[in-house]
DNA sequence: AACTTTCGTTGATCTATGTCAATTTATGGG
DNA sequence: CCCATAAATTGACATAGATCAACGAAAGTT
């Protein structure tokens, strides 16, 4: 069933954009604070919603004092750390729906940088005013409990296998968990809009800029998916999770 | 200043081998629950003190409706996922003071297997029983959601530098963290004991069995370490701090 | 103690992918 | 629109580490 949204930009051409909040990562917190419309008694300024973030710009910094929980309503984000010659590697990725900053919580500030890969939007919770929202501060933790322990159970899937995997594996593993996420939200699976460069994909699966050209031009070859610049069509999706999945014979 | 310790057997000729209330991952919850000693008012079997946990033991099945949380007193323990074909692969070591399983709170159930790699012991607090504690919900939340930030911010570091990373610098980076957790915990740095095997090693630092092979013997020949089966004693820290930060010139 | 099984070490290949280099294609500023 | 700079592609080559194989050393079992 169609879910319906207030401003018309949502949509390019047919496919939606923009990340309803019944299927947001923020939601259970929202929920509790009844959305902080109009009416429901939550003072002005503790949830932000659709806040304009324009390309290239910075939510915040690592090691940056910890104010506010984000989460993606359009468009994404990546994170990077510093490694130890100061160059910056990403960790992560953030496309709508997703939350951001959640970690910072526990230890009063940032753990990476963020900033958008394209002009996007972000609801915007500050969190060190909630108890001026007039709700149970123990359904307020109760939620944050519950999305923090999502984060923890996620990342560990993913690196583990990220490591053991060769080039092919780990692109369509990425592009098939793209996809995922975007059904997940109740976005369309089958066009991506990937806003990263292919260095932010080789910093991120740990591979070389190069190799994520050549493995993804013989994708296409293949006719596994359809790439034009930065926006992605899946062809094969059974084709992809072969491709994911496969094994040079049993481990001995 | 030397700390206090109920029972003889938590050394191993000098070496001190488990980890103090104080130094534990499970202390701010503990502390909340005035370390359930006999006169707290907490009802007894929500908070279990140092449980004794035979070699190879399971504490827990991934998937397995979640119970309770761990802290590992003595000994070590290792986290298991399977993957798509069914192989098991480590996707993380437990030390003592390290906190056990507080994701699988979020899902009500847990996210990965856990077995002990030797005889260990472990304190158990039973979250589901924990309004009967009679202490503030609130508290208790806090306290989790600050361990749940930890292990955030904590695996997100570590995998992502783990997937740039060549052999020699893997393993150098795992040892000086097993170093670094034990010093944390106020245990002795220099003097490792690795509970697990080179197999367990391999499969979570994503290497061939054979590799650490290799590399272990070379960090002794060079003098970086001393190896006597599963006893470790660190020989050259700076030397090994700098195989784990070595880059073959900058990047470009 | 003898036997079996698992674990660790070492050597010889082979291959995936990093690195270097050259070219083409996008992107943004005046 | 044109230029300057940055991003992506493609090719040639080098190499770290996987794989295959053989053997030695522990550890558990009868």
């Amino acid at each position: 069933m169609p879910k319906t949204y207030c401003l018309t930009d949502s949509y390019l051409g047919e496919q939606l954009l923009e990340v309803a909040c019944s299927e947001c990562g923020l939601d259970p917190m929202c929920q509790v604070l009844d959305y902080a419309e109009p009416g429901s008694g939550v003072p002005a300024g503790i949830l932000l919603r659709r806040q304009p973030v324009t390309k290239g710009a910075q939510l915040f910094q690592i090691e940056q004092p910890f104010t506010a929980v984000y989460a993606v309503k359009s468009g994404s984000f990546k994170a990077t750390v510093p490694d130890l010659n100061r160059t910056e590697h990403v960790v992560g990725f953030y496309l709508p729906g997703d939350l951001i900053g959640a970690e910072g919580m526990a230890n009063r500030s940032y753990s990476y940088s963020v900033r958008a890969l394209e002009a996007s939007s972000v609801c915007v919770l500050e969190t060190h005013r909630l108890r001026e929202s007039g709700r149970s501060i123990e359904a307020v933790q109760h939620a944050l409990i519950e999305m923090l322990g999502q984060e923890v159970a996620l990342n560990h899937r993913v690196t583990a296998s990220l490591i053991r995997q060769n080039a092919d594996q780990r692109l369509a593993a990425f592009i098939l968990s793209l996809s995922l996420r975007a059904s997940m939200r109740g976005l369309g699976s089958k066009r991506l809009n990937l806003g990263m460069s292919r260095s932010d994909m080789a910093s991120y699966l740990g591979l070389a800029r190069e190799t994520i050209s050549r493995v993804l031009t013989r994708f296409q070859k293949t006719g596994l998916i359809r790439l034009r610049q930065q926006r992605l069509t899946l062809l094969d999706e059974a084709g992809l999770r072969q491709v994911a999945t496969y094994t040079k014979s049993a481990w001995h």
